[in-house]
DNA sequence: GTCTATACCCCGATAGAC
DNA sequence: GTCTATCGGGGTATAGAC
């Protein structure tokens, strides 16, 4: 009996995966505003109706997919910074480095989560634990290098009120052992790594910077800068 | 005769100006991967063939909707630089601000331009031009500040030759008058500025950054540091 | 330049048989 | 859990009359 659940559940893990995966293949060739059903259903040699006994509606393909995507990218994330060295600096540019290349390696899905949201459909609660997970590599890299000393923070700009509470709110809720002003400067830097990325990919580069893999090196080498990691060391 | 073929080229500007506003309002609700010729067309009161009297196809029309889009961005640009005071400082953080606000009064023709690429559209050359203003506007800011005197530039980083070649390819296109390590900076903070819009608009700022306005302040004074434009001035 | 009509496609979602 | 059939939409693009 438990052997056919096994089977069922076995089976039944199989034909999901399959249709994330023909889904995701039509990702590319329509784009996720157009992502449907029935289009994946005929590709697989089922019928339409079948999929609903896997996936409720065409929203909740989407969202699967696209916790997948923040899951994907923030694994190899995760994985560039386990399998870099000590050096502050070099793991910085090893969680940048492997976010492009996952991005480079995966556009449509890149496009997915960190390009225009899908019109009509709102994202669940559950989608935010994974968009987390680059966040946060980038801030345990900067947090290991403020615990392992100096590294005195450049934070002489202006530092208003509000943007304090919030990064005293992050402080709290993701556990970062980081001083506010140097939290701020690791979200800013967030944003404009993907801005990088999102450039690059998305076309605004074309005829502007050819040389993409020098020109983004040396760019997160001064995103590193802004947030107190320096090169001498 | 004139007079009957000016006000048949009136007629036929205000038509065209229609159709572009109506389907303006549908990348709203559906997005630019559905923006429907029929639906324009229904909205309008119009048949659905009449419209091809105006653009050939649904392409045409998407361009046409583009290359607005980035004239609009690139007018808010110029006009806040036009405005702005001579404090270089000042006049950088005008532009992005012009960009920031455009883009959050004007966010679906923002995604159409900064967001994901629409599957199955390719560019054409001509929004090209449209497209570089925001840039130009930016590194005009720049380059002023830079023959006003001083601004050494902080390029203590390494700069590759293939960069550096870019960067000088630039220089001669665009008349550019920036030492080539600025306008590489200058061109990292331009894709950085967009990608703390962009997080901001797509939604990845949601339960992160609340403060947004004074975030952003603080986040462009940071890439104004970068390009060498420091606040004590 | 606008219309109707048409050819030929697409979709999400559900009902009900097996 | 898969199927067929169905409801009730949607689309691009063209032909040909006016």
């Amino acid at each position: 009996m438990s052997a056919i659940e096994g089977a069922r559940a076995r089976a039944r893990r199989e034909v999901t995966a399959a249709i994330k995966d023909e889904a995701r293949r039509q990702l590319a060739t329509e784009g996720a505003a157009k992502l449907s059903l029935r289009a994946v259903a005929r590709e697989l040699g089922m019928a339409s109706s079948a999929l609903y006994r896997y996936f409720p509606s065409r929203d909740d393909l989407l969202t699967a997919l696209i916790i997948d995507a923040y899951d994907a990218v923030g694994e190899a994330a995760e994985r560039a910074l386990a399998r870099a060295g000590a050096a502050p600096l070099a793991r910085w540019t090893a969680v940048c480095r492997a976010v492009r290349r996952w991005a480079l390696a995966h556009p449509h899905e890149y496009a997915l989560i960190y390009g225009s949201p899908v019109p009509g459909y709102a994202a669940p609660q559950d989608t935010t634990g994974p968009a987390a997970r680059v966040g946060l590599a980038l801030i345990r890299v900067v947090e290991d290098a403020h615990a392992a000393g100096d590294r005195p923070a450049p934070d002489d700009l202006a530092l208003p009120q509000k943007v304090l509470a919030d990064a005293e709110r992050l402080r709290k809720t993701l556990g970062v052992r980081l001083p506010a002003p140097v939290l701020v400067e690791a979200t800013a830097a967030w944003a404009e790594l993907f801005g990088l990325v999102s450039f690059e990919l998305f076309g605004q580069f074309e005829r502007v910077v050819d040389a993409r893999d020098a020109f983004f090196e040396r760019a997160v080498t001064r995103l590193a800068r802004n947030v107190g990691l320096s090169a001498a060391e």
